[in-house]
DNA sequence: CCTTCTTGTTAGTATATCCTAACACATATA
DNA sequence: TATATGTGTTAGGATATACTAACAAGAAGG
């Protein structure tokens, strides 16, 4: 299974809904994202066949070691973007949405760009 | 008929192709695009009947005002924001195809921002 | 215990976008 | 003229992503 963008948005997802309670359940998902409850659970069954994570008999659902990896290297790159987005002047809101869409189509070349223009910006220059 | 991201592109190559040369064909756009004829067939069929472009039965394909107004605007948007690119440090080929994905997810709000990080560029601040 | 709410699944569908195979037709050329 | 080349269409599929309707099963509360 390739890792498309919808896979990508609910692997970050679930690394942030797991940052914010103990348990992290399908009915959690489907309220952050806006995805109707056929849509994320045939989704994350797929990802869990894939290894990216774990639903317990439970429900709960937890990041495998590759599935969090991945996780984590989308929410960085969002939360980059977005933060770049708001330097320029966008609104928080805004800067986020535009961010996470634009994040899966931004090449490494223009990404590490971004990158170097916020440390600069950290480094007053 | 709304306007997505492919038909989009579509208008914004019968644009470019017809400031390169006399007459667009559908060849031309399969070939500049890589798409396969019969895709590039069916997708000009739809922004004809959708009143966006003409094709004459020689097979001339033409914008139309409404089509013109569309292919003009995401052209503009294309090269702003691939020039934005350009000044952060992507190479021009990359800023080119990084924009052309994110031209259309990006708001109105982050891209005055950026036109407005141009201005200030050309200004010298 | 029965009803209701929450949660999740299955089945079927929709839309956007692309593809290949096969064919039609015109033009160009040997 | 016969064949090859270029161009466009029709028909049928594939994939990614989402939806609704209908059902199942557990939890909560009267």
């Amino acid at each position: 299974m390739n890792i498309h963008e919808a896979a990508e948005n609910y692997l970050e997802r679930v690394l942030i809904i797991s940052g914010e309670k103990e348990n992290v359940r399908q009915a959690d998902i489907c309220a952050a994202m806006g995805h109707s409850r056929p849509t994320v659970s045939v989704a994350l069954r797929e990802l869990a066949q894939a290894g990216y994570l774990d639903i317990s008999p439970a429900g709960n659902i937890t990041l495998t070691k590759s599935g969090r990896k991945i996780a984590e290297a989308v929410y960085e790159r969002h939360c980059n973007i977005a933060k770049f987005f708001m330097i320029l002047g966008t609104g928080e809101e805004t800067a986020y949405a535009d961010a996470c869409k634009i994040e899966h189509y931004l090449s490494e070349e223009s990404y590490e760009r971004i990158k170097e223009f916020l440390r600069n910006k950290k480094n007053g220059r």
